[in-house]
DNA sequence: ATTGAAAGATGGTTAGT
DNA sequence: ACTAACCATCTTTCAAT
């Protein structure tokens, strides 16, 4: 996958992810090359499905998203069926902004973002807690972010 | 901090977060509005903090970081000289896309993306265990995605 | 796969309501 | 705070190499 990029391709995914407003223009004067190459190659970048979107990242504890939390679950019933209800239900829940299937002892690791104990108490009780029977729920609290990364390392593949 | 925005502003954090490539006239035509007071709105919203990037979504098993894991790391000596030394050197390996210090049993939490097992192995080995003696560290792996998200929903507070 | 040019669209500024 | 009009810049297409 990674050998069907060239060095410019993946320098202009490093770019493009640290900076998504970067213009063809001055990605093209940082590659030394026009804006129309960088065109068709972010073009196609798009198309074969390396780069899926561009967001705004936004400052959490300024819009009452304060409170992070990283929640592990385990179901009682470990049935396929009983799992997947599970993950349908959980993935429509607004607070839970990540889950993920785990290997080791528990099943699903969530990550919850919520304005405070209060509200996450509430996620707790009225929502997570009537999916299906948990076997057990440990929740952790961020204290203090030290680093938050949306973007990749990308490293060439030797031989390129 | 969310009172010093009204509800137009919100549903331009709203439409951000999901497309960062939105123009201001595509905004201003969902929104009823010409492009500049979207521009204007948008420009107020970065100085002040509420907006902190726009970055672009790769897909990370097509350029070799396949592997997700989530590792809780305990160190052994819980001074506050350690802990920082500890911050400080994990937060520069490329491996590390996110560090948090933690309430609870285990003092920091690493997202780590790697492009398999072997090279999991060996960020541990060569890299984690070299910074600072650890108490304990407990890796588990993403088996299956279900949901990420990099958007947090806003919601109007009540009164406005 | 890249350049350079040309056409159309957008961004960003300014003046006016 | 919004609209309308303006110009500079960018995106996108295309012919040519």
């Amino acid at each position: 996958m990674l050998n069907s990029l060239d060095s410019t391709d993946i320098r202009i995914l490093q770019l493009l992810q640290e900076n998504a407003r970067l213009t063809n223009k001055e990605i093209g004067e940082r590659l030394n090359k026009t804006p129309t190459p960088i065109y068709e190659r972010i073009k196609k970048l798009q198309e074969q499905g390396y780069i899926k979107g561009y967001v705004a990242i936004l400052d959490h504890k300024k819009i009452d998203r304060g409170l992070m939390a990283f929640t592990q679950v385990q179901l009682r019933d470990h049935s396929a069926e009983n799992l997947n209800h599970f993950v349908e239900e959980v993935i429509t829940f607004e607070e839970v902004l990540e889950c993920y299937q785990m290997s080791g002892g528990f099943d699903f690791f969530l990550r919850v973002a919520v304005k405070d104990l209060d509200t996450y108490h509430d996620f707790l009780m009225k929502k997570l807690f009537n999916v299906v029977p948990l076997g057990s729920v440990q929740s952790t609290f961020v204290l203090k972010e030290a680093k938050r990364e949306t973007s990749f390392p990308i490293t060439m593949p030797k031989g390129k």
